[in-house]
DNA sequence: ATTTAATAGTTGTACATACAACTAATATGT
DNA sequence: ACATATTAGTTGTATGTACAACTATTAAAT
């Protein structure tokens, strides 16, 4: 392979992958405006795991949502100013903060459900089931492949 | 499928391409330096088309990066900054302006094919090359549903 | 038990992105 | 020709991310 097809190779999977992450970001906040809502899809990951694991620590909703912790950080900021989240002190351990929902942070996880189905269908229109398993695959596999030093 | 199973779904693929893209970000960033170099992912895309068309306008780079012009305008600042690039306006249609490399660009261009190469190797570690089609073109229709309003 | 490590989270800085509003220049319609 | 629309690029604002340095707290080492 020459430099020039090596170059065309990869720039073309960073793009793509860039592209396609750039798209479902925009479209999911389009779709949540249309319905009158106001979050974008990075917060509504992040309330996720606060949801599912009531109580979670900023570490584990981390770990859970594949972020950095700085990014959680300003990520729970956001959604504490938007009245959606509280943060509570472990009352054992004074390092960790539990994150929980408040009633509107509950109301808005409910009312967002549909506008995530529907960005999903938008996003797997014409994808088949068997390339959806691959993409999952292939991104979990790139992602283990730079995640740890193993160079 | 339930709404949980619907959702599991949906924050996997987005964020699965979320830490992908953010993974593969940072990597590339993380081999420069260890060269001695310092460009990030995203300069060295705006400097590809740079580099094959010489003098190409703002509004190309875009198009061929599948990025917005803000971006363009910002990166191109931050290469201006760094007088790897120059803005040269069209002599006869004046909105145009022209971006080409410096000196000091076209060698930094050299010197980083090197490290875009060892990096596209790690990310495609124990990938086929059959999944990594799949992986290009399942993206690339991804961008396509939902770049257009074609809900 | 006291020093040393590790852990949870925050903050500062720099960069990348979306959106909307903006300037300046060219193209179009009549 | 002149009013209007379109295009290229910039700027302001808000959000998200990486990295490094930092505080506070708990765990480990001896």
């Amino acid at each position: 392979m020459t430099e020039k097809e090596a170059l065309q190779i990869h720039i073309n999977i960073g793009m793509l992958v860039g592209s396609a992450h750039r798209a479902m970001t925009k479209r999911f906040v389009q779709n949540t405006h249309k319905m009158g809502l106001d979050i974008s899809l990075d917060q509504w990951m992040v309330l996720g795991p606060i949801w599912k694991f009531e109580g979670t620590s900023q570490r584990d909703i981390a770990e859970f949502c594949l972020k950095d912790k700085t990014s959680i950080t300003r990520i729970i900021n956001t959604l504490e100013k938007k009245n959606l989240v509280v943060r509570v002190p472990d009352q054992i351990d004074h390092r960790i903060k539990r994150v929980v929902l408040t009633h509107h942070g509950k109301q808005l996880f409910q009312d967002v459900l549909p506008v995530m189905e529907k960005t999903r269908e938008e996003v797997r229109k014409g994808i088949s089931d068997k390339e959806i398993e691959i993409l999952k695959k292939v991104l979990t596999r790139i992602t283990y492949n730079l995640e740890n030093d193993n160079s």
